[in-house]
DNA sequence: TGACATTGTGTTTTTTTGACACTAACATAG
DNA sequence: CTATGTTAGTGTCAAAAAAACACAATGTCA
C-alpha cells in the first residue's frame, strides 16, 4: 500500500533529549544506529510520526520503543527544519527534551535491539544527523528554564535532600552555590515539604528528606508566582 | 504530477502571528480565507512547506506573499499537531511569531487578493483552525521574553523616545510602569544611543531620541550579559 | 503671556543578594 | 568507647538593587 499526494511533502519525525541525573553527573540517553545513514553512530532517540498521534505521543512512543523509558516529563523543543539535514530525503524533525530519574525509571531497557547507554552530557561522542546541534540547544533551553521553573526536581528521586538538589543545580549550570544562601532562598519559597524521614545507610550524619509541593506550585503559579531559587 | 510514499505523511505548513504595535495598541495581522474551510474568516497568515525551503524560509516567504510584509524579526514558536486541527486532512503546522513597526514596513499590501488587516491583540474577532490557541502561546511567549530579551526595539522605528520604550512594556505587558525607575534602569544598561536628534511636530516639549545598540547587546550577550528591564 | 501637555530628574526606604565559618550529628575504625 | 572523618545544618553583616514617591523645565498654542 502506497500513499499519493499532489505536492511533495516531507518526512516528519521527533527526536528526544532525554536527561537523567547519576552522581553529581548529567547524563544522556543515546541510541546506536542499526542501519544506515551513520550506521553505528550514536543517535538521540527518535522515529516518524504517525497519522493518528500528535507529536507528544510520537516522542512518548518512540521513547519508550527504543529505550524502555516511560512516563517521564517530556516538553517540545524546537523544530529542525535543514534541507540537507537527512542525507536520504527531506526529513523535518520536531525534537524534544526529556527528564528522567534513573533510580525510580528504569534505566535502559533496550528493545528493538539497538544499543542504549547513558553518556556523560559534557562528553558526548560523535552524533549522527544534526542531532549534536539539536542536543546543544536542549542542554541550553534546560540550563535557561532550570532558573525559573521547578524542573530539577525531575532528575531527583521523589524524597531528596537540600544537598542533592544544590549539587543539581551546580552540575546542570556548570557553577559553584553557596550553601547557605542557596537553603535560606529555597526554603523561602515554602514549596518542600519536611517529610519527617532521613537519608539511609550514609556513613555520617543523615539529612532530612524533602519532597516538592507540585499542587501548592501550581496554585502559586497562577497567581504569578515565578520559581526562582538562583 | 503526484507524489507517492511508502507510509502516510501529514502535510506541513507554516503559519505567523505578526505583532505591531500603533499608538499605544499593540495589534496582529490576520488575514481573510477565500476559501473553505473557514471561509471568511480571519486567520493566521501561512502556507504549506515547500522541499527546499527551511521553515523559517517558508515562513518568511508566506508572510510577504500574503502581506506584502518582508525583513522583519521572526522566531519559531511552536509546532501545533492535534489530529483533527484541521477537519480536511492530518495538517501539522509549524507557528512562529514576528514582530515589526507599522511605520517603516508598508503596512499592509495585500496580493493573494485575500483581505489583510491589523487587529487589536487585545480584541480579535473568532480565528480559523486552532488559530487562537497559537495566537495564545504567542502573546505568552513575547510577555515572557520581552523581560530578558530586547525585542521591544522590533516593534518601535529606528529612532524612538524613552517614552515610547516605557509605553510598549506597558502595553504588551499589561501593566504600568514607574517612570523613573524605568528610565534609570534601561539607561544604566547604556544600550540605547542618544541620537542627539528630538522629536518633531509635536505640540508639547519634544523628547529626546535615542536608538537601540544592537552591535554593542550582541557582543554584551557573549559575556553572559542578560538584558532586563524590568 | 498664560495655560496645557509632556519631558526629565534625586532621594529615601525597603528588599534582595552575596560573602563568609563554625558547630552538630552520625558512622566507622582503631 | 574514643577519636576521626564526613556531611548536615545554621546567622549576620554589608552591598546592591528595587520600589516608592513629586515637582520643576521645556515647548506649543491660543
Amino acid at each position: 500500500m502506497a500513499f499519493t499526494y499532489k505536492y511533495a511533502r516531507p518526512a516528519l519525525t521527533v527526536d528526544c533529549v532525554v536527561f537523567g541525573q547519576d552522581e553529581g553527573e548529567l547524563k544522556i540517553l543515546l541510541i546506536q544506529r542499526k542501519l544506515a545513514p551513520f550506521k553505528g553512530q550514536w543517535a538521540l532517540p527518535g522515529g516518524f510520526v504517525e497519522m493518528d498521534e500528535t507529536l507528544d505521543e510520537a516522542a512518548r512512543r518512540e521513547l519508550e520503543e527504543e529505550t524502555g523509558v516511560k512516563d517521564l516529563f517530556l516538553e517540545q523543543l524546537y523544530t529542525f527544519s535543514a534541507v540537507d539535514r537527512d542525507p536520504r530525503e527531506r526529513v523535518i524533525s520536531v525534537a524534544y527534551y526529556a527528564l528522567v530519574n534513573l533510580d525510580e525509571h528504569p534505566a535502559t531497557a533496550a528493545s528493538d535491539a539497538e544499543q542504549v547507554g547513558w553518556f556523560s552530557a559534557f562528553d558526548l561522542p560523535a552524533l549522527a544527523f544534526d542531532h549534536a546541534e539539536v542536543y546543544a540547544t536542549a542542554l541550553q533551553r534546560l540550563q535557561g528554564k532550570l532558573r525559573y521553573e521547578p524542573l530539577g526536581f525531575e532528575l531527583l528521586p521523589q524524597k531528596f535532600t537540600l544537598s542533592q538538589l544544590q549539587q543539581l543545580y551546580e552540575t546542570v549550570l556548570n557553577q559553584a552555590l553557596d550553601k547557605r544562601n542557596f537553603r535560606k532562598k529555597i526554603l523561602k519559597m515554602d514549596l518542600l515539604l519536611d517529610t519527617g524521614e532521613k537519608q539511609q545507610n550514609v556513613s555520617h550524619r543523615a539529612a532530612q528528606l524533602y519532597q516538592f509541593d507540585e499542587a501548592k506550585y501550581q496554585a502559586l503559579k497562577q497567581t504569578g508566582f515565578i520559581f526562582e531559587p538562583l
